[in-house]
DNA sequence: TTGTACGCGTTATCAA
DNA sequence: TTGATAACGCGTACAA
């Protein structure tokens, strides 16, 4: 074998190593004895446009077959802005000890959307951890490495988001999110869920009915308490200012005792908002069992989203948030957007879920 | 070579707006009146090998501010060949809806250690999904956008991993992986653990003792074996082949009857091994109790690993995989690699778990 | 101490 | 149909 002592040219000329020690689109040229842009084109599909001669054609995918051409991804995104990937960046850590606070049940879901629309996904890690760039508005600008991304979790931080957005960076955000304009979003359609929970408690008798929510202004808590104050209003009951008990620490406000005045006062149903926490929830039922009272015999319980799935007792009657839905919604909305669509309909519908909770109001002279 | 008087001026003076909308080095040079290497110099921070003025640092600081200067991670990873992140790369899907098949213990280390070492986490899912390159070559390469990839699972294709590691893209795999030279791994040391549980029975007075275990010829699997069989011979028991009971299906083949039959022939302990399925340890315990006999009174059994989570009886004698750790270990291992290091040692030490299902051998008159 | 010039690997635009 | 050539944004020898 014979390596001729050529003192490696600079630029022109692409010798056989590089740095990565990877052929590149210029060695599969020199292979095929054709230029380096008639491999991209040929590479790229993009016979059709360009026409070129199909022995041409066959030459050049051999000779990358032969060499193992792969693109560089890098190269790729910085030519062409883009290289089919899908950025997943959630603020809190992405994989929690406790699994489940966690967005599993969306990543199901975006993981198998993205793979169904030909993209690949990749995931960052929140700031949270610490990491690289943590603080620093570096954080959030590698996920400029794919085509767009999705950002999950209520706390992202509106300034980088702005930025994103502003550069014209494809962002979708899992939730609801009104007042970042222009930030693309995705969420459960909590107004109608509620509204529809509400308008079943009415159709069983219910005429007073209230709800317990928690002191945050998260569009998931208000918008829960929009629904529930809508479905009153359609059903013709009173939405007065009792109708929601609003607290911020549903686990020592709610006692035995507002349980009972409510009960006093001619209420016969009580519905809870589901939270991160589900405190209210829990706070809820707990005081029912300290009263000594039961749902559906004394009064009726419903829950705005689902229970914690850790009880194994009778379904509570409510709605279930399509969290894999949602995560599928989220990446349609993000892949036309990095076609340069426009965004589709943001909201996904919450089935209505049946369950032992509810049942007619007490008569009341029992 | 001169560039003729083009209309659009190419290169030179960058106009305010690109393609991306975003400020490149280019902006921020012109704003403090330097040049775009002074920039990236300033930038880097690399003042102390180069010195420049504190002056112009400032000014240079101050701009990159005042535009809000990010820089591109694409354009990072392709000039420097480094971005400061981290691939990791799944073979079966990242987000399994059996969580307890999942990866997930390995994650919280990774992700931990990862923003330890100040590098940023970058995840990529499996091919398994059906994703834009699944099958081809391209499946793995996108890994290259980061500085380095960590690979979990057994089924990580080996001709994929060859290229990657032939091309000198650093490389780690979770779990022990010896057929590819020059591969680097790292491992729960399954052996010195199986060892260690055996010695345990021995000095309890067992002197016959079976593996059992499943058909397989994974690594984790040999370890085991190897290890048991150490031990046996460390401690000066027949370590024949009747030692090992090795079966494709040992739910079917775990019977009752081999069970009385093993006892008969003066067998004290059992022990089975660990897999993803945990078959060869459930089928034992089902066994075991079918036979009417029960641990630790009529024989010992214990568990080269830990047994499913979700039994609440008394914990199983064996020995705990430190997965979390086993993350972390792999990290540092592949920072090491990025940084050009030699890699450090590959095993990770599984704990003793002392447990409920060993005692002394019983006697046999009863 | 600062600026010039080039390369990284790909896509895209023109002439030829 | 094909082949130069220019970006894309950043890092970095080397020259000034």
């Amino acid at each position: 074998m014979e390596t001729p002592p050529q003192r490696q040219r600079p630029g022109r000329a692409p010798a056989q190593g590089n740095r990565t020690g990877r052929p590149r689109q210029a060695e599969v040229a020199r292979l095929a004895g054709v230029s380096q842009a008639t491999v991209s084109l040929v590479l790229a599909g993009r016979t059709d446009k360009v026409s070129i001669a199909p022995e041409t054609q066959r030459r050049v995918l051999e000779a990358a077959r032969t060499l193992g051409y792969v693109p560089d991804p890098a190269a790729r995104r910085l030519a062409a802005a883009r290289n089919n990937m899908l950025g997943v960046f959630s603020f809190t850590a992405t994989f929690p000890t406790d699994v489940r606070h966690s967005y599993y049940p969306f990543l199901v879901g975006v993981e198998c959307e993205a793979a169904e629309q030909g993209y690949d996904l990749v995931l960052f890690t929140g700031s949270s951890t610490g990491g690289a760039g943590s603080g620093g508005p570096e954080a959030l600008s590698r996920v400029r490495l794919a085509d767009g991304c999705l950002f999950l979790g209520r706390h992202a931080p509106a300034a980088e988001l702005r930025r994103l957005v502003d550069d014209g960076f494809p962002v979708v955000h899992l939730g609801r999110r009104d007042e970042l304009d222009g930030l693309s979003w995705v969420g459960a359609d909590y107004i109608s869920a509620s509204r529809e929970v509400v308008a079943h408690l009415a159709a069983l008798g219910h005429r007073k009915i209230v709800l317990v929510r928690e002191d945050d202004e998260a569009p998931a808590s208000t918008d829960r308490e929009h629904g529930f104050l809508k479905g009153l209003e359609e059903a013709g009951l009173p939405a007065g200012p009792d109708a929601v008990f609003r607290t911020a620490d549903p686990a020592s406000a709610l006692t035995p005792d507002v349980l009972r005045g409510w009960l006093d006062a001619g209420v016969t149903a009580l519905v809870a908002e589901e939270t991160d926490t589900g405190a209210a929830w829990l706070a809820l039922e707990r005081t029912v069992a300290e009263a000594g009272l039961s749902a559906p015999d004394d009064l009726s319980l419903a829950v705005l989203g689902s229970p914690p799935p850790e009880r194994d007792s009778a379904p509570v009657t409510g709605f279930d948030i399509p969290r894999t839905e949602l995560g599928a919604a989220a990446v349609r909305m993000l892949v036309a957007l990095v076609a340069g669509e426009e965004a589709q309909e943001p909201l996904v519908a919450c089935p209505f879920r049946p369950g032992a909770s509810v049942g007619p109001p007490p008569t009341p002279a029992g």
